[in-house]
DNA sequence: GGGCTGTTCGC
DNA sequence: CGAACAGCC
């Protein structure tokens, strides 16, 4: 390589170079030791375990914009500012440090176990080997290891997790992008193409939806935030169950990937709280969703096995089916109720779905269905954008019922009256659900009740042009509640 | 972060 | 007779 000693800077959910700790404590060392920096990205089976096809399409597109930022900082053409690796993650760091020029490694921390595991393990070779080594915390406002209860006790209830978080000392501004960056410019051992991580959806026209509503890497994110920030925020509180309004940010995958970081957000939202008098509550409407995001971590970091273990252990006896046509229907978006089917689609094409849909979409699954919520996981992990190891389990575990301060499972979901309280005209029915455009708004929700003149005049052909339900409501409603009784019976 | 059903209360 | 509310799942 060279004789400049070189700082290692392992990226990871941390693809931004804005309020990246570990990058400017990288680029602090280059400068004090006449050094240099080594940016590093290594798909390893950790990383690789965590993804989807549409968490792929947006590694792809992140890494991508993320090797711009870094060579351009850096001063150099090269599109491979940022070198990629392939293998085990450890195997990968040794074998960069064996080149003797290298001395320093850093990172952000992460908080899932196959990825805390790794980090620690990793973190004793190379120190082992006598080489610096240093996490930074990026990616959290909270440590989960700082937020306890009056007991010492990690929470298992948001509102007062929330309430202890915002006790503690607020969390940093922001710091700006590092001024410049002594890149390391030299050749590396085994490094590859982007191509070769083969992270492109197949077909490659499956991803056409999920460009035209989302730009992937910092620039996005920025851009994402502020234009909520300036346009949408101010409804946010009052019309952020609204699907057919669209005013929720759509940050949730530029955070999955740290294109943007949760100070960055805090602080924005809190300014905006600032300069704009009587906005207070719908800002802190907001902030208390990257609380949730929060939380979900703090259970993540806590719990044995989010993905698998239900955290209520009674839900280990509930009597799941396994109904593999009912579970297609709901992939597909062919359930027969117009706001599920809606939400299904939306995912399929965008990568996305608002809020409040994915409850009503889990609800369908989990209750009506009897399905397990990890099938419905797994669909997500597989098609969302956002998807990440924290917000995606933890989100099933509550809808399902088992989770953390989570929806009773007696708390059922009615799709038609979901629909008809937050998409009140069926506007997003109508555009996910096209079949249905033409019928009238009373029956957009229910098209099963409309009368054989009213489908007719709407061209519904119910069984044909658009399904008949899986299931009734009021037998579905009561199967789940006859489900849950047997649980209980079951776990004594 | 629900919904259903039965009851009460106000007109 | 509908809105408001309680109790239950």
């Amino acid at each position: 390589m060279t004789e400049r000693p070189i700082a290692v800077m392992w990226f990871r959910n941390d693809l931004r170079l804005a309020d990246n700790p570990a990058l400017l404590a990288a680029v602090k060392w280059a400068k004090e030791n006449d050094g240099a920096v080594l940016p590093v990205f290594i798909l390893d089976d950790v990383i690789s375990d965590q993804l989807g096809g549409a968490t792929k399409w947006w590694l792809e597109k992140s890494l991508t914009a993320l090797n711009r930022n870094i060579a351009d900082l850096g001063d150099t053409k090269s599109d491979r500012a940022l070198r990629l690796f392939k293998g085990n993650a450890k195997t990968v760091l040794e074998t960069i440090a064996d080149d003797k020029s290298v001395k320093a490694v850093f990172w952000n921390r992460l908080y899932d176990k196959p990825s805390t595991k790794r980090d620690t393990e990793i973190k004793a070779a190379l120190q082992n080997h006598g080489l610096t080594c240093e996490s930074h915390k990026a990616n959290l406002l909270f440590e989960p290891w700082d937020v306890k209860t009056g007991s010492d006790t990690d929470f298992k209830v948001y509102s007062p997790f929330w309430r202890a978080c915002l006790k503690l000392p607020t969390p940093r501004e922001p710091k700006s992008a590092p001024e410049s960056l002594a890149l390391f410019k030299g050749e590396v051992d085994e490094q590859i193409n982007i191509a070769d991580f083969d992270l492109s959806p197949k077909p490659v026209n499956w991803a056409g939806g999920l460009e035209e509503r989302f730009s992937p890497g910092e620039q996005g994110a920025k851009d994402q935030l502020f234009d909520f920030i300036d346009d949408r925020l101010t409804d946010y509180a009052d019309l952020r169950d609204r699907p057919d309004r669209r005013v929720t940010s759509e940050l949730s995958p530029h955070l999955r990937f740290g294109e943007i970081s949760p100070y960055q957000v805090w602080h924005a939202a809190n300014h905006y709280a600032d300069a704009n008098p009587g906005k207070g509550k719908t800002a802190s409407k907001f902030i208390a969703e990257l609380g949730w995001r929060e939380f979900a971590h703090h259970i993540l970091y806590h719990a044995t096995d989010l993905r698998s273990v239900p955290l209520q252990g009674q839900f280990k006896h509930f009597p799941w089916s396994d109904d593999a046509k009912g579970l297609r229907a709901w992939q597909k978006g062919q359930t027969g109720f117009p706001i599920v089917d809606a939400g299904m689609r939306e995912l399929w094409h965008t990568g996305y779905m608002h809020n409040r849909v994915r409850m009503i979409v889990g609800s369908i699954l989990v209750k009506h269905l009897l399905i397990h919520w990890r099938d419905g996981l797994a669909w997500f992990d597989d098609t969302l954008v956002d998807a990440c190891p924290a917000n995606n389990p933890f989100s099933w575990q509550w809808i399902g019922g088992c989770g953390a301060d989570a929806a009773p499972y007696f708390r059922i979901f009615n799709p038609v009256l979901q629909g008809e309280k937050f998409d009140p005209k069926g506007e997003y029915v109508r555009q996910w659900v096209p079949e249905l455009r033409d019928m009238p708004e009373q029956y957009i929700h229910k098209p099963w009740e409309a009368s054989p003149l009213i489908l007719k005049a709407a061209d519904v052909t119910l069984g044909k042009t658009y399904p008949e339900p899986l299931i009734g409501l009021k037998e579905g409603r009561e199967r789940a509640l006859e489900a849950y009784q047997d649980m209980k019976k079951a776990a004594g």
